[in-house]
DNA sequence: TACCGCTTGTGAACGCTTGCACAAAGTCGG
DNA sequence: CCGACTTTGTGCAAGCGTTCACAAGCGGTA
């Protein structure tokens, strides 16, 4: 059932090579994982990553759900889409776990990253520890302001913007982040699309254009914050409302 | 069919002030309009925002479909779950749906917001524009770190950290934004809800354990960085798979 | 070797979200 | 005043993701 599209594919099963599990296979089952547990993937990869700093060898589904923050069942179903490596009646080997996870988000390849607009969230992200610790390396940063070229920041020169397809085929770029004012944003993405950036992490709060074959992740901290807002509101609402049976909606008592 | 939940809930319909819509209906309405529905209803309020700046007194669903990037039948329900404020033939009044989407997500209020770790996130995070001009000032700023205490960052002074719940008491901080290392995270979210804040907005990238009654969002940077990293590799294995075929999945060439 | 208890992996049901298609309702021109 | 045209609002069906529940499989033990 797993994967349904193309049993009849044109890839060659290399006759070498495939000890313990076929490359194919990965590579059809990548197709078919949903968006959603892609992102939960991600999640317990940094938390097997923390367990194995621990020195914890093997970890159950339970567990390891419980320090994901999800439902065991849905755990167990995201690793199904990317295998069976777990061992019944014992549970998951984690260096094995992190290993696979790891391959299927591709992260056996160094992905560098280009960050545009050097204010302050630009500042912030080429400082940002995270990013070269998870293997994404900032390798390039740019800027509209010619008095901010030349200047390193976090260790990394600035560029000019007009540089960005060299300095980017130069350096591999394959993931950048635009962290611009938003009306500087579309003009930039368009100039990282045919720099031949296929992937872009856009702060700046508008819709981008951009063709079918380039993936755009938005991160609007504002829509983050309405978000909240939004509850807050239907909190104090259900207070004035619902509250009157006692008991807030979910069964949930307000401030327990 | 829209509010399946408590035909007979004990919210009284204050008779008058009745004039063009009851509140008790804005009240029920909002609790049942989707997550992902609250998402949107964000990105539509910031299109129109714009659209007011222009002198567009009037839109139709797609148009404003169009510019919010998303299907007009999904904004069209969408809207509806906050009510029918269009007009058949002619579209949407862009004032009176701004203001009737800032009502729904509880932007008639001011939120104060409270950046805990005043590191490099925490500095662009005070600094940021967005936050004040979208009705959400920051109101207060925490480190742990006494040197950094007293200076003001952004105008707005840095106080410590054991003076959380008195700061935030007395500046009627709503929502918390936590910017720490990811080892310090549990304990400052611990502080923020026992100081009373009831949402957060978490960029360490930890699960955070709260109370029921705490709403809380997070940004992994990180997280979004590994997932556009597997549709490289999504789209790399393509190009050594598929393509053989001539066209990737989906029907889009590689590369046109 | 055979049994027992534990945990995985997954078929199936459920519920939420999306997209379609069209009736209802309003405007505009004659 | 009427008819044609435009656009909203929504019932309905399809698709996707989540949850449940349990058979299958593995290690430990006698």
């Amino acid at each position: 059932m797993a994967a349904q599209r193309g049993e009849g594919d044109g890839v060659v099963t290399r006759p070498g090579e495939t000890g313990t599990e076929a490359p194919a296979d990965v590579r059809e089952r990548a197709r078919a994982i949903p968006e959603a547990a892609v992102a939960r993937l991600a999640v317990y990869l940094r938390v097997l990553s923390g367990m194995v700093e621990q020195g914890v060898t093997t970890i159950s589904s339970e567990e390891l759900a419980g320090a994901a923050g999800v439902n065991s069942a849905k755990l167990r179903k995201d690793l199904s889409y990317i295998g069976s490596y777990g061992t019944r009646g014992v549970g998951y080997d984690v260096e094995v776990l992190v290993s696979h996870i790891e391959r299927i988000l591709g992260l056996t390849r160094k992905h560098s990253v280009a960050v545009v607009g050097i204010g302050n969230l630009g500042h912030a992200l080429a400082n940002y520890g995270g990013f070269p610790s998870r293997g994404f390396p900032v390798a390039a940063l740019f800027d509209i302001d010619p008095d901010l070229t030349g200047v390193p920041v976090g260790g990394i020169p600035v560029d000019h913007i007009d540089d960005i397809t060299t300095v980017c085929a130069e350096r591999e770029v394959s993931i950048g982040v635009i962290a611009t004012p938003p009306q500087a944003a579309q003009a930039v993405c368009d100039r990282l699309v045919s720099a031949g950036v296929q992937c872009i992490l856009n702060f700046a709060p508008v819709v981008l254009q951009v063709p079918d074959y380039v993936e755009v992740r938005k991160v609007d901290l504002a829509v983050e914050m309405q978000i909240l807002s939004f509850h807050v509101a239907r909190r104090a609402d259900e207070a004035a409302g619902d509250v009157v049976n006692g008991i807030g909606v979910d069964g949930v008592v307000i401030r327990p």
